[in-house]
RNA sequence: GGGACCGUAGCUCAGUGGUAGAGCAUCUGCCUUUUAAGCAGAGGGUCGGUGGUUCGAAACCACCCGGUCUCACCA
């Protein structure tokens, strides 16, 4: 149960108080009228007794949570916050009567109460509530951290002893959303950016909808997924890691233009940019290609920007991030010569591997097998460091992935025979767009050849049985549902979480996200 | 999983071997336009946990718990 400190005993004791004052501390509802906000940014000072006397008669119903208190003995200041923001409470005892401020003594910073006065601004200044009544609306128990604002003469804002310990936020987020302001505006950022992402595909006629969580068979990522049970059927299913295949299926189905928004379920590694459910939006368009992503991708991001920033451009880290389109367009293979100098188009996989070793470049001794995966890997540790403005890679070796169409350029015979040779790499039409290092994205043109795509989840299959970890089983009823037939099409997966960080200059994904996993206590 | 660092009052923090401190918050008194309100006084701690070293541990050592950063992992 809960620890009885001598804070928490005293707020029973006055609870009780209150009680025996036959008052109700916890009451079913009560009328607002008006708001903070709207009440300071309406205000206007009278010119003369009339007016004065006006505003005197204007009767106001506020209500909000106690965020400070000031008793000079007959009178108090409060102030009280609400959705909006904060306002100034000026409470007489010969204004409410001395009963009520009696109980008014017995309230502590926290409790929630309702104000009926009207409006006017103290000698200092400040546009305040002059009560003629208060209700208790919710007696709190527990005390909150005591955060003080100083404002100083030149205006600026100086929090003193600011509710900072990470580990407390996070685990009682409540707490933190009521005592810093800051955390609260990046949230309504957050749904702001979701909201205008919405907008945008609306727009382009882009239908959403719903589809499921917990799959029987895992797929559209290589991830490792979350096991979980069902007792009445007795099978074992995952939190889904990607939604995409039934997206697709979805377009099979004739729905031209989807999109959704989605928690995706990945178990590994938390840190700074990876939380282990993380939302992200996926949407696909029937009869486009990635280049229209790419230009569907700038727009909504574009967009998303100017609805938080007002503008285009976002500073992350102190570096000015510009997201006007048209966005840098570069072929992963020009990447990887401008940066390396190496034309990995020439350079055999013996050749290539010399060179990653000589210049220290890492890679995992599991992918030596294949030359595009070394491309890939590349890339990664070489040019992925360069990447902070909003550029897109495009043009990946189809190794990454098996749900990609290879370029238009390859006629079916070249393919064919580039197949058969291990030094050839086959490109696939993938983006993904790159903000600040980080990947925002991943896009293709889809794959809907279905002879080629069981071919390549096949082989994906059997590289999984050769110990490649994190690939997922055969999914025949996705086959199925390219084999009924998939017009050709586009589809691009956003990293939501990812983007607010970097349009609200949070360091960590656990910024962006109400509730971020945390280990039980 | 590796490494570095952190955990002291409700909150923010000082305290590096001699028995627990400050500011705010709380409580009492004064104060009817204050605003980090002020003045005077008071209470409040198993110093994350367990073991060890020592005459003596918040401090030193070991292990454990929780966290932060970082590396690894991560399409």
């Amino acid at each position: 149960m809960s620890e009885q400190n001598d804070l928490v005993k005293r707020r029973f004791e006055e609870l009780e108080e209150i009680k025996a004052h036959g008052i109700n501390p916890y009451p079913h509802r009560y009328d607002v009228t008006s708001d903070s906000k709207a009440i300071i940014t309406s205000f206007t000072d009278p010119q003369n007794e009339e007016e004065t006397e006006a505003q005197k008669q204007v009767t106001v119903s506020v209500a909000g949570r106690i965020m400070a208190i000031r008793k000079m003995g007959k009178a108090t200041f409060c102030h009280i916050k609400d959705s909006t923001g904060k306002i100034q409470i000026y409470l007489k005892r010969d204004d409410v009567g001395e009963d009520a401020y009696g109980i008014f003594k017995l309230l502590d910073i926290g409790d929630i109460i309702g104000v009926k006065g009207f409006v006017f601004r103290t000698k200092t200044g400040e546009v305040s509530i002059h009560a003629h009544s208060f209700e208790l609306l919710c007696k709190t128990l527990k005390p909150l951290p005591v955060v003080k604002e100083e404002i100083t003469e030149t205006g600026e804002k100086i929090i003193h002893d600011a509710f900072a310990d990470v580990e407390l936020r996070y685990r009682q987020r409540y707490i933190d959303l009521i005592v810093n302001d800051h955390v609260k505006e990046i949230f309504i950022k957050r749904t702001k950016i979701i909201q205008s992402i919405k907008r945008t595909l609306e727009d382009q006629k882009f239908f959403e909808v719903e589809t499921p969580t917990l799959q029987s068979i895992y797929g559209g990522a290589n991830a490792k997924p979350f096991v979980t049970h069902h007792n009445a059927l007795d099978i074992d299913l995952y939190l889904r890691i990607s939604n995409e295949l039934f997206l697709k299926r979805l377009v099979v189905g004739g729905f031209d233009r989807v999109y959704e928004f989605v928690r995706d379920f990945r178990n590994e590694g938390i840190d700074r940019t990876h939380n282990p459910e993380f939302t992200q939006v996926e949407w696909y368009q029937a009869y486009g290609d990635y280049f229209d992503s790419m230009n569907l991708f700038e727009e909504v991001v574009e967009k998303a920007c100017i609805a938080v920033n007002g503008k285009p451009e976002a500073t992350y880290s102190g570096t000015v991030l510009n997201f006007s389109s048209p966005w840098k367009r570069v072929r992963m293979v020009d990447a990887i010569k401008e940066k390396t100098g190496l034309d990995v188009t020439n350079t055999d996989k013996a050749a290539l591997i010399d060179f990653m070793k000589a210049n220290n470049y890492e890679f995992d001794p599991k992918i030596a097998h294949s030359k595009g995966l070394l491309i890939a890997n590349l890339f990664e540790v070489a040019c992925e460091e360069d990447l902070v403005q909003p550029t897109f890679i495009y043009d990946f070796p189809i190794d990454t992935t098996p749900l990609c169409k290879p370029l238009r350029e390859y006629s079916m015979q070249q393919l064919e025979e580039m197949k058969k040779d291990p030094e050839q790499v086959i490109y696939a039409e993938r983006f993904e767009p790159y903000a600040y290092k980080w990947e925002l994205g991943n896009s293709y043109t889809e794959l809907n050849d279905p002879v080629l795509q069981r071919k390549l989840l096949e082989e994906q299959v059997e590289r999984g049985r050769g110990g490649e970890e994190e690939t997922h089983p055969l999914d025949e009823d996705f086959l199925n549902a390219i084999e009924v037939g998939m017009p050709p099409t586009t589809g691009v997966g956003l990293g939501v979480d990812r983007l607010v960080m970097l349009l609200t200059d949070s360091q960590s994904i656990r910024d962006v996200i109400f509730f971020p996993l945390m280990r039980p206590q």
